[in-house]
RNA sequence: GGGACUGUGGGCUAGCCUGGUAUACUUGUGGCUUUGGGAGCCAUUGACCCCGGUUCAAAUCCGGGCAGUCCCA
């Protein structure tokens, strides 16, 4: 499996092969949650919740359905999901009267209630939060993690008396984001998309976007701004200091399981999953070598360091089975356990164990009497490590570009990675509907909070600050 | 949005053109031996995507559905 070669080939294969996932459930874009897939989902969820209750948002859980007659309300929104949702419009053996829409996302369930919660600007901001799955009927090839169709996702939903305030919350959103991608080791960019590439409904969109090997973009979240663009047809509404009611200033900030095809894709390699040690199951895992002479004194010391690594907060695993030592190794690769520990006879009369990282392959001895600080420190590394590589790929996969003729077209290079192109556009919808269509690479928007980009845009060569990014997505 | 290809035990695969008895490897299960980088031997379970058509006879030919993979925009 050689993931520089073909990655598309690579990840279909790894995802299974790392028992992440099993997609032979029968339906197209819904793959079955596997044990140690869903761990890993459910780590990543956990450090969610912890950057989102740390913040003052509330979880909470929101129907599945919502009424036809609710989801309506917003005209750009329904434009922008018609062609996907799914209905129900049948229970039992009756006609709904009123068809039921599976969430595509939570919008349109929870802003009617917004409506009943707030009435003043005492009960604001509003900041909750949900993690639940939504449906969209995808028509395109779908991929594990990356496009499919139901989708695990969390959602946060804020409100606020004022536009400013509502800014504030995005940047909250941005600082919660950082811890988050921080833990999963991927760098990214924030970028502000388009008008016509924004969410259906939002002010604004900012696109989260991380680097894969093959050097295409993958969205892994966004942050958009509402304005009032949803509280006007939901009403919803609070009463000022002034006794006026005003409409509510709205944001969201969402991320998916995309995340956990990213970390497959930045930190994989051809052995398999590479997993951040924040997310990881089993961080370390743990192989007796029994040999003949003392195998139950072996046994012993693996059951001791896999006690005292659990004590001290490290995620362990005895791998006990009655295989050969160089299958579990093979195993535990492709499942991107980050630290392997290997206790033998001549370990235990050297005071040490054995280790090996999933990252480096580097090998080397732990003291067995430091054992939990010395594997601390190597975990710690290791997520160093991997966040410090997959910022130089993001980074070297980035092209400056002044000219039509400078963006690469065509066949790839003999290393099959597309490039990210920078530039300085003029920011009209005309220059940017030209070079994506003249290009077939996408706009993928401006850098959030950038310093002024002076130069000439690359389609009318009018001066402009504006800097745009522009790849081919996955 | 457009095009191409493919569905055979759990996985991978031969057979399909030219209709008749389904192949290999792997995995699983039971047993014995083994354990510092994918162990060996013996025994054994297990499959032609679904619906329809043609035919004495369909994995094979035809039509539709579902599912999967790839390419282009």
């Amino acid at each position: 499996m050689k993931k520089e070669e073909n990655f598309s080939e690579w990840y279909n294969e790894i995802v299974e092969a790392a028992g992440l996932c099993d997609k032979r459930y029968p339906i197209k874009g819904m793959n079955v949650w596997t044990p140690y897939g869903w761990k890993v989902m459910t780590m990543i969820d956990s450090y969610t919740r912890r950057e989102l209750d740390a913040t003052g948002h509330g979880e909470v859980n929101f129907p599945l359905l919502i009424p036809e007659t609710e989801f309506k309300k917003e005209k750009e929104h329904i434009k922008g999901f018609d062609a996907e949702v799914y209905w129900v419009t049948r229970a039992g053996e009756n006609e709904l009267d009123v068809p039921l829409v599976v969430r595509p996302t939570s919008e349109t369930a929870m802003y009617p209630m917004f409506s009943l919660w707030i009435r003043s600007h005492q009960d604001l901001p509003l900041k909750i939060y949900q993690i639940v799955n939504t449906f969209r009927y995808e028509t395109k090839q779908t991929r594990a993690f990356i496009r499919v169709r139901e989708i695990h996702f969390f959602e946060s939903h804020t409100c606020h008396t004022t536009e400013e305030d509502a800014q504030c919350q995005i940047e909250e959103d941005i600082e919660i984001l950082e811890k988050i991608s921080r833990e999963l080791c991927l760098p990214h960019f924030l970028l502000v998309r388009t008008d016509w590439d924004k969410f259906p409904g939002a002010y604004y969109t900012v696109g989260i976007d991380t680097v894969m090997p093959n050097g295409r973009t993958l969205q892994i979240g966004s942050i958009h701004h509402y304005r009032t663009n949803f509280s006007v047809p939901y009403d919803i509404t609070y009463e000022d200091l002034d006794g006026e009611h005003k409409h509510a200033h709205q944001t969201t900030f969402g991320m998916s399981e995309r995340l956990l095809g990213a970390v497959v894709g930045v930190h994989g390699d051809d052995k398999g999953l590479i997993l951040p040690p924040p997310i990881a199951p089993f961080q370390a895992v743990i192989i007796p070598i029994i040999s003949k002479k003392a195998p139950e004194q072996v046994t012993d010391a693996c059951k001791l360091v896999t006690d005292i690594l659990n004590r001290s907060g490290i995620r362990s695993k005895l791998d006990d089975r009655n295989e050969r030592p160089g299958a579990k190794y093979y195993e535990w690769e492709m499942r991107g356990a980050p630290l392997r520990i290997e206790i033998g006879a001549r370990d235990l009369e050297n005071g040490v164990v054995s280790f090996a990282r999933r990252d480096t392959g580097e090998k080397g001895a732990i003291a067995m009497d430091s054992v939990s600080a010395g594997t601390r420190m190597l975990l710690d590394d290791i997520s160093a490590t991997l966040y410090a590589r997959a910022r130089s790929v993001q980074d070297s996969s980035v092209t400056d570009i002044s000219s039509l003729k400078d963006v690469p077209k065509g066949e790839l290079d003999e290393t099959k990675t597309d490039r990210i192109l920078r530039m300085c556009w003029c920011g009209s919808p005309e220059c940017g509907h030209k070079f994506e269509d003249s290009t077939g690479f996408k706009i993928l928007g401006t850098p959030y909070g950038a310093q002024a980009f002076p130069g000439k845009c690359i389609v009318c060569g009018k001066e402009s600050e504006k800097q745009a990014y522009a790849a081919h997505t996955m």
